[in-house]
DNA sequence: CTTGACCATGAAGTATGCTTCATGGTTTAT
DNA sequence: ATAAACCATGAAGCATACTTCATGGTCAAG
């Protein structure tokens, strides 16, 4: 039940109080109550949304796509098959990136394998230990 | 051995000339040999390279992270324990990464399921099955 | 009752990652 | 030999995601 100020999600969440209301203008949180003074007055459950923006940021997702995620739910006029065929989709997109960070973190590990063997690391290791296979000889 | 020219390595890696000069002004592609007419000339090398930075892209690293990634080699100056111990600090990075981007599937094939169930889905179904345990209670 | 910490708004500024523009030389096919 | 396609440079423009600034109201402590 009880509500927060902004500075305190701002607190918990460690962004600034003007990325807050940021988000909040892009829509990406929703406008909150207001006390008798103006201020804002966040549900605990904003924390876990700032949370999430932060994370889905980081794994490139743009603040545009955060907001399809957070708003794939149930409105009136859509159907509930509609939201699971959206979700499958996002589904793919995760499990693309989770390959690529898959690949790149191999390319990596080889590389401080070699590191640690007898093995002269030359100009870039990191290409050469990596191959992505789309070298499409046409 | 063939050198492949900017408008080649655009075509097969999907990106625009422009941005590979970018690229180059960025310190994220080597500055290619030119012909006699200034042209620049890539081995086939530079599409890997190309190719690489997209994917990187994709997973939320910035250009500047990227630079780090292709650089980690061994220069004169760097020894072989110091590219491993950043090499490994760079997989960490990478680990967290796949973490965030499993909790995010996790949501959301949750989400799925209970599409496919008898379930309402009420307000935010990706916050409500999402949970990263990270709101601290002080 | 005022000082410092917090909140509000709107507009302008900044960093990143390109994209577009203006201008001009090169190469290739007809 | 000329038009289309390609290459070059530098500067300006643009979208995204914030950050900073200017200005002013609110509130709790001493």
């Amino acid at each position: 039940m009880s509500l927060i100020s902004i500075g305190k999600v701002a607190k918990e969440t460690m962004v600034t109080v003007e990325t807050i209301r940021f988000y909040e203008k892009q829509g990406l949180l929703v406008t909150p109550q207001r006390n008798a003074s103006g201020y804002r007055q966040y549900p605990q459950d904003a924390i876990k949304r700032v949370f999430f923006i932060q994370r889905a940021k980081e794994v490139g997702f743009t603040l545009k796509e955060i907001k399809e995620l957070l708003c794939l739910r149930k409105k009136p006029g859509t159907s509930c098959t509609e939201i699971k065929l959206r979700s499958l989709e996002k589904i793919e997109e995760v499990e693309k990136k989770i390959q690529d960070l898959g690949k790149i973190k191999q390319a990596l590990s080889l590389m401080v394998m070699r590191c640690s063997g007898s093995g002269d690391l030359s100009d870039c290791p990191i290409l050469e230990t990596l191959d992505f296979g789309e070298t499409r000889s046409d």
